[in-house]
DNA sequence: GGTTGCATGTAAATGGTTACATGATTGT
DNA sequence: ACAATCATGTAACCATTTACATGCAACC
């Protein structure tokens, strides 16, 4: 699944520029499963108007440049429902955060407690924000956002649970040697 | 963190061939938050073999083919210590199958039903395998094994309390129409 | 006879990130 | 003054994926 199709499942719920397409990945609906920046988004959107699945306008704004505003075409529902239809290929997840706490023999206790303590800030805002959404969803979206609440949740509450294991764990050692 | 680090991580544990390194992020203890395949390891390892950062022998096999395993040197534990105390980027997720779920509109109930399940049998699957590992660890490989328990234990308790409500919804919307 | 596992590697293609380039407005 | 937000885009670079190339052993 890559950017063009995003944009594509973007544009289906409302027409957006550029800059709010990225938005809706950094802090939207969208953010906590998937991800996109302008130098991915902009390239996608041109062909995609390339190739007629999106169509473009420019909408004036007072004091600021113009506004290219993107609609999804027939042709561009037809193509997100080709995608969506297709057997998912695997999550991909990456987080060096979890690397660097495998190896916590490596750090310092008190970078571990404020990594851990950063972390779970981390998960504390973004359950807000999901938390804050209006729930009066379709069906798909309001599965997804409950999820990622469920997910969020339980990260935190392992940090908050057992964050202090690891770090008593390292002092203990710390104290051996 | 690329995987020329992720390598030096592994091999930081044990000497391992780049088949094995692989392994280990297809099934081993690193999989439920990095992965690698063939085609970013094998140069991954020429290249820190090249900077000194592991070495290589050869090692001979009854009818297969030589082995190459590679050791972390000293060089090589000081590149992984210092790249573990970096502050860590951002986790990266790319979810398509949440991606699609967003959009279950589109998609017929007894697809969803199909991708729910087999999603929750993933979610078991890793959730078996991570708790069948060895407790005995050191502290941080511990925290991390824990953390991927608690995480899938909460999808697939996700999918398995909210999962029908979902299917439910949409065929409620198909008889409607 | 086909699939899976063991085992290594390269080359081409894809795809995405980062840095650059520009510039007005609003808030601190 | 300075940072942040709005707004678009390109080019160079980087990393990874995919396909290819090879081959034996074990199992069903």
């Amino acid at each position: 699944m890559d950017v063009k199709t995003l944009c594509l499942g973007v544009l289906s719920r409302r027409d957006c520029s550029g800059y709010e397409i990225r938005k809706q990945f950094e802090e939207g609906p969208f953010a906590h499963f998937q991800d996109a920046g302008f130098g991915s988004i902009y390239p996608a959107l041109k062909k995609l108007t390339e190739s007629g699945l999106v169509n473009c306008r420019a909408e004036e704004q007072d004091s600021r440049p113009d506004k290219k505003v993107y609609a999804i075409t027939q042709k561009g529902r037809q193509a997100l429902f080709d995608a969506v239809n297709q057997q998912p290929a695997a999550d991909k997840l990456r987080s060096d955060f979890m690397f660097m706490l495998f190896f916590a023999d490596l750090l310092a206790p008190a970078a571990i407690d404020r990594m851990i303590a950063q972390r779970s800030a981390h998960h504390a805002k973004l359950l807000n924000r999901l938390e804050g959404c209006d729930r009066v969803l379709p069906a798909g979206e309001r599965f997804v956002l409950n999820y990622g609440i469920a997910i969020h949740r339980a990260a935190l509450a392992y940090f908050e649970d057992h964050g202090h294991e690891l770090v008593g764990a390292l002092l203990q050692k710390d104290v051996a040697e």
